[in-house]
DNA sequence: AGTAGATATATGTAACTTGCATATTACAGG
DNA sequence: CCTGTAATATGCAAGTTACATATATCTACT
């Protein structure tokens, strides 16, 4: 080897290189209202608040690769819908140096959600208030188990406001209200979600017929079992073919 | 200066990272059709290709501020709507070198269009054709004012499809319409524009109806000049207030 | 001056969608 | 076998949308 030719990597405007992050915000639905998954810092900035999971990207590795990678170093799975929400890129966001973070939203059953926590018993599932019901924009109130309001780390509030936001906004074009769902589950169940998104009530033969009609849902013909009253009938997600 | 000082900035992780760029769809519409600035690569790789203009993120800037400063460098002016689209990491999307773009929609007037083609010659106004007229995904046709087909440089054909794709989801429930007319427009206009960013056409008193009942349009009592018909109205955008 | 042509603007109606009230069905438990 | 509760189904009013049609207003031409 040359002596000189590591100077051909040499690149001095590496250091001028902002490094890139992916945060997760990892969303599920808990007692009928929407919850997320913190990490506590134990370093400084921050030190103590609670924070998006998040990690940075290798050189080597796609930001969706790199978001699932995350996903699974910090949840101990790899099961979840992710999807890319929004990049943030102000200077100051980190005191410590200039961080792009690259921010997904990573939508979690009710039991991918209590799996993660078994998992890794550090994370914190915290409920998400979200004040507006209607607007276009807005904060998040992010509230611990104990009931204690919590401030979140860096801009993380920004990034959890932005994902309920976009939620919302996809909740009736999309089909992201069935990754929150176990593969069978009842009309019911499939309204809850859509409330809790929501933050309102919806009417329910309203919300029965539109689903319906929507051609997504399958009657399997079986039902719920141990429902102290009627039984409701389970169904199905299928991606509708022509769409 | 101590002679170790430079050590404490020297961090060897810097060469594992990617830089990011900012890639701008310049969007506008012409005879009724969406229209794309393009400039045309001289180097390696696909060289004599056209392109999405774009700019490296410097360490200093926000993304957003990047993405008008390159908006300014590359069209010679400030005026226009600036939103983030998506971020591109695939790590194979340059051949030189990973890089990391963040996507931005600018969307342009037929003034501010026909300025910066006047201020950079270089630039090439293409048309955009997109084949599909309400499903959710897919590619465009990119149309040289000569009528020659053209083939995009890296991903930038895709980062252009999910540009018109974002634009139609947002076109009736966004005020992203007005971005693309002069102050001062007509019924029609904008009708037109939502025709073209469609590509369907709309029934015009319910477009009239739906539009005059947002609230976001003022008639200002002025007509348009040199038809040679009945002049229609001319009306302003104004932001909803309680919104 | 008056009329034809073209487009803006306005209105009426049928079809469709949505919200809400009400009725019926099906289960568990006493 | 009755009661309570929720699932499911149905009916109707109110609102929204698509479409056809009518009226208004301008230019251009004779």
């Amino acid at each position: 080897m040359n002596e000189t030719d590591f100077l051909k990597d040499y690149d001095p405007s590496a250091f001028q290189r902002p490094p890139v992050a992916v945060d997760l915000v990892l969303l599920g639905i808990r007692d009928n209202r929407p919850a997320v998954l913190l990490v506590k810092r134990d370093q400084h900035p921050h030190a103590g608040r609670w924070a998006l999971p998040g990690g940075f990207v290798g050189i080597d590795e796609s930001l969706d690769v790199a978001a699932a990678r995350v996903l699974r170093e910090k949840t101990g799975m790899a099961e979840a819908h992710l999807e890319q929400l929004y990049t943030f890129g102000a200077v100051d966001r980190d005191p410590r140096m200039r961080i792009i973070s690259v921010a997904y939203l990573a939508l979690l059953t009710e039991r991918a959600f209590d799996a993660a926590l078994a998992a890794m018993p550090a994370l914190l599932p915290a409920a998400v208030h979200v004040p507006w019901a209607g607007e276009t924009g807005g904060s998040v109130d992010v509230v611990a188990p104990e009931g204690e309001k919590l401030t979140l780390a860096f801009d993380h509030a920004a990034i959890l406001a932005m994902a309920m936001l976009r939620l919302r906004g996809k909740l009736d074009y999309s089909d992201v209200a069935f990754a929150l769902l176990p593969e069978l589950f009842t009309l019911r169940q499939l309204q809850d979600v859509h409330e809790a998104i929501l933050g309102t009530s919806l009417n329910k033969p309203a919300f029965r017929r539109r689903q319906l009609d929507r051609g997504w849902l399958v009657a399997t013909g079986a039902y719920e079992s141990g429902a102290a009253f009627r039984p409701a009938e389970l169904y199905r997600f299928q991606p509708s073919t022509a769409d």
